[in-house]
RNA sequence: GCGAGAGUGGCGGAACUGGUAGACGCGCUGGAUUUAGGAUCCAGUGAUGAUUCAUCGUGGGGGUUCGAGUCCCCCCUCUCGCACCA
């Protein structure tokens, strides 16, 4: 029975009832004929539960779901949880419980907003990832990776977070502090540790940049964290040694400009070169670098410091000795940590220079003009003091220097990224424990892939980093094994791997959960991957989104899917903030769903939503706004109500008064007007949809609504159609309006309206009218009206006249449709 | 510093390839109705001037054009990403 009066929790509790008994979100994925999966990035379910931000992302997402559904695809829209990481395992530590509880609480009251706010979701495809039947699935994938080479054990210096007890990857750092731990110095530690390969798909990664359909601020996020550049290794001798100092450069049109090298200190050859006069001073300075803080060392504001190491290099273009120096301005991680210093030609090194009084030779000019004072020129030019090579442009010589070097064996053209492999494990509990043995006899033997999963322990005491080691190794039952290859004495891996692990391959198995025995189901995965539509924040940007990726390729090349690529299309959202200003516990004008809901509904919160601003870029929630969308929310039921009521009264007579002085539109043929504001509205909504521009989209259904209510006459085409424009913002009132009008069963269940392009534009129109470029009147006329037709109409117009009075028209510009402009004088 | 994007009423924000700036909503003002209401309905609402008229108005300054929020140049501010990556 419809309700009379726009009740958002009576409405809103029916039909999430309705949808539940009769299953209307759950999808028939083997048997769909026209798949179209929906994804929206699965939440961490934090004990304050359901974030505003979650909401904002996941209505986004839900809109194109539905809307699709409507356009007659079968959508699977799944939800699942990523519950394990340090995330949930810090807070199981604060509040002093043990993860494995707290996680059911805290996913059982997700469960309960997110059915609140509406989605479509499938539930019969969650996915949990502590689930030892999903993340079996992850060390299953670990084990792929090993099996093809593609993770690999190596000690190298990783980023500690102190706070965190734990390594984190390159990407979790920002600005040199933990991502988690604002404040919290990142230290460098020595560590062996489990690596995936993902520098061996930089190049693959960064060309299908070219053509996915992303967000393009997505796709520039991943092309600078690739971090492409071109450049040479060049090898510079070292006087009495056989070895060369080989450095990288993206510059080698002004090798003749290298007055000195500089290593990093932590360059394996700083040892070696240093001479028994600067070993001291050498020394001292390491240890400095070594204890200083990563923020510090890496801010550019700061003056350069080295020390001379007291040894030379020959350049390989002109055979001089250079000094040899050390200095923190250069890292090890990139290139070879060992670089050329071109003070004349690179920031830099010309700020060092000037510190050291070291040499500065220019070696291009620029063509046209003087070279900067007292700072380095970056850009090209004419080649000088550069021997054979004078005269030449400085573009030219990038190529052939390095050719002329490589021709005698001395360099080489080299590509080098930024991008790093990917460090996995984690010396943490919350996680897939990373499926590796280690045998004295046998080394490191993976476990066989039947003895998946390597159940994670259910201990008691999982604090990180205690003096009796990781939480995993402190345990004994978990740790003491036996090798599967030999029978030996063994112990386990007592790393569990990142937390994006877990995430970075959801999506494969969400069609597939039903399945124990194997990841993800062939015929299953072909028919509805990859994803159609992805949803979600940019701030992983170059995380999540990457990692998938770099997966992805991955198995395609190990023949277990068959794109590349997991998400056809993916759209960030922008940030939400509030009155202004950032969201955020700190400043506590966090929004909680549950009381807007309480308070409105979950459709008017929805809505709101997602009208504050263009659904990409943000928006800002103010408390005062909302209300318009629950006044638009009770005008359109009340309009529905009087309507169809009022109908129903008058049916049996047949013949419905055309309203005398009664506000209620009658039932009946719709006027022209109203019936052109009906399509051009079936239109925009769609288009806007489709282009995520949901706040114009609401705002055509806000313009809808005022005119259908000053309408003489409505019909069932427009009461329809409306209903179903609205089914993606609103769905609970939707479904309301739907039984409204006379239907059994979902809205979904009907079809997005047809528009008729003849009735989205108006017979007649009006045409501004300028003189001298100035607007001084309108006229209506035909559609597609003559000049001469428009003309003659403008020029009867009596402020026009006045204007024109005495002058000579000179030209006239008409845009049909649009203006005519007379110029005159 | 580099890269990307954005600056429009009191506020959130509209404006397709240059063509009537301010859609839609909030707020505000006036009116109607109601015992009352953070209710509903109607009208108005960029600024200035004396009205139905005019002038000025899209961060600032120049320019192109019959015509510029939109295109070009310079500057200012803000947001985001990267940041001693050689």
């Amino acid at each position: 029975m419809p309700i009379k009066s726009y009740d958002a929790h009576q409405i809103e509790a029916k039909w999430q009832q309705y949808w539940q008994v009769h299953r209307v979100h759950e999808t028939d994925l083997r048997g769909a004929a026209d798949p179209y999966y929906v994804l929206m990035m699965f939440p961490y379910p934090s004990a304050e539960g359901l974030h505003v931000g979650n909401v904002y992302a996941f209505t986004g997402a839900d809109i194109q779901g539905r809307y699709q559904r409507l356009r007659g695809h079968d959508v699977f829209e799944p939800m699942g949880f990523d519950a394990f990481g340090i995330h949930s395992e810090n807070f199981a530590l604060r509040i002093n419980t043990h993860p494995m509880k707290l996680i059911p609480r805290n996913v059982e009251n997700f469960r309960r907003q997110l059915r609140m706010m509406g989605l479509m979701l499938d539930w019969s495809h969650e996915v949990l990832t502590p689930d030892p039947d999903y993340y079996k699935w992850t060390q299953w994938i670990f084990l792929q990776l090993y099996k093809h080479g593609l993770a690999y054990r190596a000690t190298a210096p990783v980023n500690w977070c102190p706070k965190c007890h734990t390594v984190i990857s390159n990407e979790q750092v920002v600005d040199g502090e933990c991502e988690r731990h604002p404040g919290t110095e990142v230290e460098r530690r020595e560590m062996e540790q489990w690596f995936f390969r993902t520098t061996k798909y930089a190049q693959r990664l960064l060309d299908n940049l070219d053509w996915i359909d992303w967000s393009d601020i997505t796709r520039n996020a991943q092309r600078n964290w690739i971090g492409r550049s071109e450049g040479a290794e060049v090898d510079f001798r070292l006087p009495g040694r056989d070895a060369a100092l080989r450095v990288y450069t993206t510059r080698p049109d002004t090798l003749y400009g290298a007055t000195y090298m500089v290593l990093a200190p932590e360059h394996p050859l700083v040892g070696e070169l240093v001479s028994e006069e600067q070993r001291a001073q050498v020394g001292a300075y390491i240890e400095r670098a070594r204890k200083m803080r990563a923020a510090d060392r890496t801010d550019e504001e700061r003056e350069k410091t080295g020390v001379y190491l007291g040894a030379e290099a020959i350049n390989p273009v002109n055979d001089q000795p250079i000094p040899i120096w050390i200095s923190d301005y250069v890292l090890i991680e990139y290139g070879t940590g060992a670089i050329m210093a071109v003070p004349a030609h690179d920031q830099r090194d010309y700020q060092f220079a000037s510190q050291f009084d070291l040499p500065i030779i220019p070696v291009i000019r620029p063509t046209g003009g003087d070279p900067p004072e007292g700072e380095a020129y970056v850009g090209e030019g004419v080649m000088i003091n550069s021997g054979p090579y004078d005269g030449l442009p400085s573009q030219d010589c990038l190529r052939k220097i390095t050719h002329d070097l490589a021709a005698q064996g001395v360099a080489q053209p080299r590509v080098q990224y930024r991008l790093r492999d990917w460090c996995i494990s984690r010396q943490r509990y919350w996680g897939p424990p990373i499926p590796m043995i280690h045998c004295e006899k046998c080394g490191i033997v993976p476990v066989p892939a039947e003895d998946l999963p390597v159940r994670l322990p259910e201990i008691e005491d999982f604090r990180p980093d205690t003096p009796g080691g990781k939480p995993l190794e402190r345990y004994k039952p978990f740790y003491e094994t036996t090798c599967p290859t030999c029978g030996g004495p063994a112990h386990r891996d007592a790393d569990v791997s990142d937390n994006f692990l877990d995430s970075a391959w959801y999506f494969l198995r969400y069609p597939s959960s039903h399945r124990d025995d194997v990841a993800w189901d062939a015929e299953l995965t072909r028919k509805w991957l990859p994803v159609d539509m992805y949803v979600g924040g940019n701030e992983h940007a170059v995380l999540h989104l990457m990692y998938t990726r770099f997966l992805c390729m991955a198995f395609k090349d190990m023949g277990l899917i068959e794109f590349e690529e997991p998400f056809k299309k993916f759209r960030a959202h922008g940030l939400l903030i509030r009155e202004g200003g950032k969201m955020s516990k700190t400043h506590g004008n966090v929004i909680n769903p549950d009381e807007y809901v309480d308070e409105h509904g979950a459709d008017t919160l929805r809505m709101y939503l997602m009208f504050l601003g263009p659904y990409t870029e943000g928006g800002d929630f103010r408390d005062s706004g909302i209300i318009g969308i629950r006044r638009f929310l009770e005008r359109l039921h009340r309009l529905y109500w009087e309507v169809l009521t009022k109908r129903a009264a008058d049916a049996p007579g047949a013949e419905p008064a055309a309203s005398g002085g009664d506000a209620v539109p009658a039932w009946g043929a719709l006027d022209r007007p109203t019936a052109i504001k009906l399509h051009q509205t079936i239109r925009k909504v769609g288009e806007d949809i489709e282009s995520f521009g949901y706040n114009t989209a609401i705002a055509a259904l806000m313009e809808l609504l005022n005119t259908l209510r000053a309408a003489p006459a409505l019909d069932a085409f427009a009461l329809e159609s409306l209903a179903i424009l609205l089914a993606p913002f609103a769905p609970h009132e939707a479904e309301e309006l739907w039984e409204m009008l006379g239907h059994e069963g979902s809205i979904l269940a009907a079809r997005w309206p047809q528009y008729d392009p003849a009735l989205t534009v108006t017979e007649e129109v009006e045409i501004a009218v300028q003189v001298m470029g100035r607007l001084r009147g309108s006229v209506h006329v035909a559609r597609d009206a003559s000049e001469q037709v428009v003309r003659d109409a403008a020029l009867a117009h009596e402020s026009i006249a006045k204007h024109l009075a005495g002058k000579q028209i000179r030209r006239v510009i008409h845009v049909p449709n649009r203006l005519i402009n007379f110029v005159a004088n």
